[in-house]
DNA sequence: TCTGGGGTCCTAGGACCC
DNA sequence: TCTGGGGTCCTAGGACCC
């Protein structure tokens, strides 16, 4: 057996990667600290859809002060407060309110503020690494593999030079942005992000190459990234408790039961995780939505006429143009119905937005809602589509083709081979009409024998305003 | 526990095409 | 009259994440 020189690499790290996973600590609390510095140690609570004084909204972020209250993140301020009471409604003369020393302060969201501080913190793990995956504005990968490495540093005992840069991380981040992370270390993704998990805030979790498999095995299975209450649940049906259980467990049937996903969890127990970490993409679709119950329509669609509004200029913001349209109605006590409608080619266009979704919001007519929400999808990006749309001046770009991936998704040439296949047929398959047959189809008016045939019934109008929106793209939505 | 808002991915079934 | 197999696209819903 030959002895492991300093700095040598193991059998073991040989080859794999170092990747880093940063996910801030009670990062919107953090931030309030920020602001006001008086807040240092004290019990903080931000409610999304809260206003100072109130009690609806929810929990988006609990300091862990305020944890030791039993105020979670996602639950209802109402239930804060009676955990936590409000530090303003505290008063020490009085028998009757809480004591000051039992209660906590209450921030409503200021995401301008975290964007400005998650900025920061951007800037800095940029500066560090050359592969960033932000995944949500608290939380990103890191790929360090050129940068750092597992070997042992002179001196630094069995430390690899791993733990000293994520170190650093911490440390720039800290310094740059002004508040805390936690860092996990290892060898793939998802075992990063269980290691960073594993000793908040503040923490740094090294999981060498060969230590992987011990350090998952005791961990209950819903510590592994994708495994919530449902499936959590399904698993201890199947006497699966642990990460430990889950490796051991039968590939084929974790597959039977749940699919893809299920060797994906077998795989993720066994802490094997080839996912490259790639830079943050393009998002994939832009929603809003609101909460507040009502049974009157006018009121429902002023909301969604302002939801629609919302998104369409958020898209704009953004360079997005939008292939599909959507709602969300969600009706008490908690049904939530989702319906959309795809146009023949990507838009940007705020009315249409505003139309197609109230005309999705009919098939509600009548109905108390307790949510609504806006959103479009199949999104493209002009300017990158620009590009590639080579001598095709004035067509409409009907494919809808992701820069990154969707290579296959080429529904243009698709279009281009169909364009004479008559008008009939066309309005029918959303994806085929291109911007030929649409404004000849609009020109001609041409109606369908059903045009007629359902006059007066609520849902062949809606069918047939969809069907005329199909072909009602004009070319200069594609200036 | 009467549950806010913004996302992602997966699945299933239907329509349609060749 | 009964009929295949492969493929794409679309909608809707569910689970999950932060």
């Amino acid at each position: 057996m030959e002895e492991t020189l300093p700095g040598a690499p193991t059998d073991e790290s040989r080859g794999e990667r170092v990747v880093l996973h940063v996910d801030m600590d009670c990062f919107y609390a953090s931030c309030e600290r920020l602001k006001e510095p008086d807040l240092a140690g004290e019990p903080v609570v931000v409610g999304m859809g809260y206003e100072p004084g109130d009690t609806i909204g929810a929990v988006a972020t609990a300091s862990y002060e305020a944890r030791e209250f039993g105020v979670e993140s996602a639950q209802p301020i109402s239930k804060a407060l009676e955990r936590l009471p409000r530090v303003a409604d505290a008063d020490p003369d009085d028998p009757d309110a809480p004591d000051p020393a039992e209660a906590g302060h209450y921030r409503p969201v200021d995401m301008a503020f975290y964007k400005e501080v998650a900025g920061d913190v951007k800037s800095a793990l940029h500066d560090l690494a050359d592969t960033v995956r932000e995944v949500s504005i608290d939380e990103a990968y890191l790929d360090v593999t050129d940068r750092t490495s597992w070997n042992t540093g002179e001196g630094a005992g069995d430390a690899p030079l791993a733990e000293g840069f994520a170190r650093h991380v911490r440390e720039r981040i800290e310094r740059e942005a002004g508040v805390s992370a936690s860092v996990g270390v290892a060898p793939n993704m998802a075992t990063a992000k269980v290691a960073s998990d594993y000793d908040k805030p503040e923490g740094l979790t090294v999981v060498e190459p060969g230590e992987v498999a011990d350090f998952l095995a005791p961990l209950p299975v819903s510590d592994i990234h994708g495994v919530g209450p449902v499936t959590a649940g399904d698993l201890a049906d199947m006497g699966i408790e642990t990460a430990g259980d889950l490796a051991d467990a039968d590939p084929a049937e974790l597959e039977a039961r749940f699919g893809s996903r299920g060797r994906e969890f077998h795989e993720r127990a066994n802490g094997r995780d080839d996912r490259e970490v790639t830079p943050t993409g393009r998002p994939k679709s832009l929603s809003r939505e609101s909460a507040g119950r009502t049974a009157d329509a006018e009121t429902q669609r002023e909301r969604v006429r302002a939801l629609a509004a919302d998104v369409a200029e958020r898209a704009r913001s953004r360079g997005a143009m939008y292939r599909t349209i959507g709602v969300k109605v969600v009706c008490p006590p908690f049904d939530v119905n989702t319906r959309a409608d795809s146009l023949p080619g990507p838009v940007d266009d705020p009315d249409l937005v505003e139309e197609v979704a109230l005309d999705l919001l009919e098939e509600f007519a009548g109905e108390t809602v307790r949510k609504l929400g806006v959103r479009v999808s199949n999104l493209s990006f002009a300017a990158e589509e620009q590009a590639t749309l080579g001598g095709y001046e004035g067509a409409a770009p009907a494919s809808a083709a992701d820069s990154e991936e969707d290579s296959d998704d080429d529904r243009g040439a698709d279009a281009d081979a169909n364009a004479d296949s008559d008008a009939e047929a066309n309005a029918d398959a959303a994806g085929d009409a291109d911007a030929d047959d649409v404004t000849r189809r609009s020109a001609d008016g041409d109606a369908t024998l059903d045009e007629w045939a359902d006059e007066g019934d609520p849902d062949a109008e809606r069918e047939r305003r969809r069907r005329r929106r199909r072909g009602q793209v004009d070319l200069g939505e594609f200036g």
